[in-house]
DNA sequence: TACATTACTGACCCATCAGTCATTAAGAGC
DNA sequence: GCTCTTAATGACTGATGGGTCAGTAATGTA
């Protein structure tokens, strides 16, 4: 049945990062089996919590592996950055889903959105360790265009989340029904990207006119 | 230990249904046990499977219960709206918010896309009943704005997305970051909704001037 | 009060799975 | 080739939870 077994210390966590990974993806945190983590990169069980104490330790291995990193590669990218703002962001939410939205490094997001509530630990580590920095990532680039006199006055945060929650619906979408055999009304990922880029960008811009007042009613009638 | 058991055939299946949101909200599918449910409905486990034959059949019926109506209900309103189209996508948004978004019917939609994976059924039921009407019922209100004009002519799914997708996703985050005890950046519901529909409804309004190339290079060099 | 119907119960069965640990053998050093 | 260190194994344990079903009692009927 199985092979004559190896001694490969130096290769094993990277093989059993990219094998959680996968099996994350495809089945989420609670319901992939450590058993099965083990037999994809090809090792017993009792192997895989030689190098991860548990299967917790192991998730946040795979995401400081697959996207804390990234994150720091942005943040680089946005210190040096030398154009408009707009073209900044269009820059920013690009890279994000040519490294991150497309690829299985998507999935953790989705990952994470599911099942923080039932481990609670996971929710602070992922926030800051990702999302704090994430969104400092994107307020800032926000800012810098307000800054300029680029970008109307609006709440950075708020913004920074406008731009950024569609495409990450977008993976989070991509990453569960995707997955699925289902007819449904599919959505053309970089048409919609462009899409929402020039909605927003468009409606962030400074214009002549007297600023519109908020297309909102309905305010609290307090 | 146990109240004198009652023979309420009438209100068990709502009961049952109201305790099983609650649990599915809180914990997810997979990680509800059925037995939890029953006693949150005040009967035992066997009478819960007297109503629904399982588990997978009791969160359709959930699902059913608590969005297919409500979408219903929308496409009535879109139907007899008189206004210009711009208020007539901000009253469908405010309405899901208020009735769908910030309640834990919400919910529903995270469970779903957190688990469509592990229960492939769940994908088609969903998407037939659910996604489709909801997508018809939004890309219809965008057409309309196109055909008066009142809009630009950009592709109707894509714009549909891009306005309900910041949406849906502060509630799908709500539901599990939200849930937590953390310190994250914190966004003010109300204020996101107002800036996300300001920004995109600008966006789309149609202006005299040239329209702007979208902005986004990097198309495929091909 | 006696009997029939059926809503309701919960102990039980069996499959699943995270994490452990006594055992095995690969490979380095000599 | 021999020995020793330790990487690797997989049978085992204990806990969990979906679904069943033989039995119980609440209510209707006469």
């Amino acid at each position: 049945m199985s092979t004559a077994r190896q001694r490969r210390k130096e290769t094993r966590p990277q093989e059993l990062l990219d094998a959680a990974l996968e099996l994350f993806v495809e089945k989420g945190f609670a319901a992939t089996r450590s058993e099965e983590v083990a037999q994809r990169a090809g090792v017993s069980k009792g192997t895989l919590y030689l190098y991860y104490p548990s299967k917790e330790e192991l998730f946040k291995a795979v995401v400081r592996h697959n996207l804390v990193n990234l994150i720091a590669e942005g943040a680089a990218l946005s210190q040096s950055f030398e154009g408009s703002s707009s073209d900044l962001l269009v820059e920013l939410i690009q890279v994000w889903w040519e490294r991150v939205g497309s690829t299985s490094a998507g999935a953790i997001h989705k990952i994470v959105l599911s099942e923080v509530r039932n481990f609670p630990d996971l929710a602070q580590f992922y926030t800051d360790e990702v999302i704090i920095p994430a969104d400092a990532l994107f307020s800032g680039a926000v800012q810098r265009g307000i800054d300029s006199g680029e970008f109307r006055k609006l709440p950075v945060h708020e913004v920074a989340h406008a731009l950024m929650a569609p495409v990450i619906f977008m993976a989070l979408h991509q990453h569960s029904f995707g997955a699925c055999p289902v007819v449904g009304p599919d959505i053309d990922p970089t048409l919609m990207l462009r899409t929402q880029l020039d909605l927003v960008l468009r409606g962030l811009q400074v214009r002549d006119e007297p600023p519109a007042p908020a297309p909102v009613r309905r305010k609290k009638s307090a």
